[in-house]
DNA sequence: CAGCTCATGAGAGTTCACTCTCACGAAGCT
DNA sequence: AGCTTCGTGAGAGTGAACTCTCATGAGCTG
């Protein structure tokens, strides 16, 4: 994947006037799509940096998008929102991510999956990650949100449990996915890898089972 | 508990000479009382700065101790290992902070004390702990090990574990340990207000809840 | 074609985390 | 008392995260 987003040529970069309604309106002109180009770029060009393991900086990214640092900020107000919209290009949908166990109805095989799959992602992106959290943990004033990208994991993994726990008792529910928002994270990995000392795999076993238990423990109980 | 170590007067920066067997030796003299003031002195006033809500950094630390930012950084080879001493100085030991509940045997009872007790703490030093963890999180490579002040109270809280379960199964103990150690954390209260929204009062209420569900699932598994 | 708009680059400036060097001066030794 | 040791301060230097200003030039408009 090359860091320059070629798959338009230049000549796209001119507007086009299109006919609607009998008006002549201008249709995302140059502008707009230099614009995009531009995002685009700094975007693919961290995603590069991420993926090769090597410090992310804003100098590297906006050297390797080939805009000046400044432009660089003019589209993302800071190293952290940058990292978190390239990050985020590299999920897939929580029914994407579990499409594998779509068809079962066992909340703690779904969710012990979900688990599975999002430490290991995390695990890939590691050095983002750890920098979006070193960043975001920091500074919570300004809309600075962490994307949250469990939740939706989460919510998706627990579906089956909408028609009967959720039902039977929805305050449960809600506390079984804030127990399982803790566990089912990157900060839990880290925690186990670099504070217990497991390995990689380890780390994401030991999540698997602490969501398992929690799981099984809230529908035993519900 | 005050700030400042004032216990010792100035007369005592001047080294002793002390008989022993026969030989004059010297005992820890001006410099060596010198150096563990100055110490003391940048690490009271990093304790100063944390309980105040600013942000910490060190040329404010070294203002306020009324040494040069380059002397502290001879004492401390970064930010975060200051702020780590910083804090671990205002943790009683597990059996102090435990104890309200060393009477009882019921490790669910003693491990929802421990956590209330953990991320209480954590909610009053935040900013600094907030701080070493961004830190942390991003070189793991220098000996920058986290205290894991955890642990000591995780273990603490399951004594009384360690002769059923602990002669059953250990490894079960072991991995609810490592459960364990993802929700009672520091990491765990900030994803909870954080990401989740919750209220102080209410994270803590939730990880509480977690911890005791893992702890008494681990107890009716083992 | 002339003119205005606006994305971008260049560069200076600020703050902080560090690092390194040099010189001062008090503490300790003989 | 004189010499040495060494804790310390002062200050320069690096690199990164931002912020701000100004000039340029390409693109659209009339």
């Amino acid at each position: 994947m090359q860091v320059n987003s070629h798959n338009e040529s230049e000549l796209d970069l001119r507007g086009h006037a299109v006919e609607t309604e009998g008006m002549t309106i201008q249709a995302p002109a140059g502008r707009e799509n230099q614009k995009q180009r531009t995002r685009t770029a700094i975007i693919d060009a961290a995603r590069e940096i991420i993926q090769g393991s090597a410090e992310v900086t804003m100098p590297a990214v906006a050297k390797a998008a080939l805009v000046s640092e400044a432009t660089a900020y003019r589209y993302f107000p800071d190293l952290v929102s940058l990292l978190r919209e390239a990050i985020d290009g590299t999920f897939p949908s929580p029914a994407e991510a579990l499409a594998p166990v779509e068809d079962s109805d066992d909340a703690v095989v779904r969710i012990a999956f979900a688990t599975e799959r999002l430490l290991r992602h995390v695990q890939t992106y590691q050095g983002a990650v750890r920098a979006v959290i070193s960043g975001s943990i920091v500074r919570r004033d300004s809309a600075a949100t962490r994307p949250g990208y469990r939740f939706g994991l989460i919510d998706h993994a627990l579906a089956p449990l909408d028609a009967t726990l959720g039902q039977r008792n929805p305050a449960a529910l809600r506390q079984l996915k804030r127990d399982l928002a803790v566990v089912v994270s990157a900060e839990a990995l880290f925690t186990l890898t670099d504070l217990c000392g497991l390995s990689p795999d380890d780390a994401v076993a030991s999540a698997v089972h602490t969501a398992r238990t929690i799981t099984a423990a809230a529908i035993a109980a519900g």
